[in-house]
DNA sequence: TTCACTGCAAATGATTTGCAAAGCA
DNA sequence: TGCTTTGCAAATCATTTGCAGTGAA
């Protein structure tokens, strides 16, 4: 994915592609499935030269969240997640290393639970916690 | 749940049954299933005029956890709850209010994913967020 | 008595926010 | 130019920790 790619994609989400923001799009987009914490993608940003303040990352991470061009990953922990694959799909989280990453069986549930009266499902995450073997 | 029973519990768990202790347990296990935060807690303490601090809470829920007494909760967001059912089982989350309760039904994995190499699972979470019906 | 436990306040870590300066349309 | 963004530093929030005083055995 190119610069111009990134660009059009932000104004399709309604933001204005900034510097900082197209960078980070493309650290975040280039590759596939990507994982990544504000800290982990500021010092990614950093290593490529970009200078961009840790607080625009935060706020560039709830941004595209909003917009839907990343999905926020419940984990337990101060730290959070954000998952460039917005589809439905679950995780594997590796409880020493804080690493995360997608399940790619198709792992789902083998009944939809019933949504109490007046509400409905909005997503339901799965997370599959790995230990080291003993 | 008496207070000897749960001087007892905290005394098998390895816990020096001391008034805080034995106080917050009591309300943690004189109901059914609960799912606090620390500072949930420490009101419900505040209201039956147990007086104990935040800090203290916070250490006996962690130890409370350590000794397999509770059992922590992965919901994203800033808040840490704790759930005194221990045995597996998965959770609604209500976006709105933050409420966390237990599904019932007996909802599971259709197939358990395989763990990659040298790993082990450890635990498996399930989270339905629940919002308000449109 | 002795060592674990508690409370307080200060420290921490992640994230957010106010506001002046800089950037995009 | 005019409104949006950014960067910095200060503020916030949940949680933890150091340490002196308190309590259980």
């Amino acid at each position: 994915m190119n610069t111009l790619d990134v660009a059009g994609k932000l104004r399709g989400a309604g933001l204005r592609p900034t510097r900082q923001r197209v960078c980070l799009a493309e650290l975040l987009f280039r590759e596939g499935d990507r994982h990544v914490t504000a800290e982990k993608l500021h010092e990614e940003a950093a290593r490529d030269d970009v200078r961009v303040s840790l607080a625009t990352v935060y706020n560039t991470l709830n941004q595209f969240t909003q917009a839907g061009l990343l999905r926020e990953v419940a984990i337990e922990g101060s730290k959070t997640y954000f998952d460039t694959n917005t589809s439905g799909h679950h995780h594997f989280y590796v409880e020493k290393t804080g690493e995360l990453f997608d399940i790619t069986d198709g792992v789902c549930l083998a009944q939809t639970p019933q949504a109490p009266e007046g509400m409905e499902i909005s997503r339901i995450d799965v997370i599959v916690r790995l230990a080291e073997r003993r």
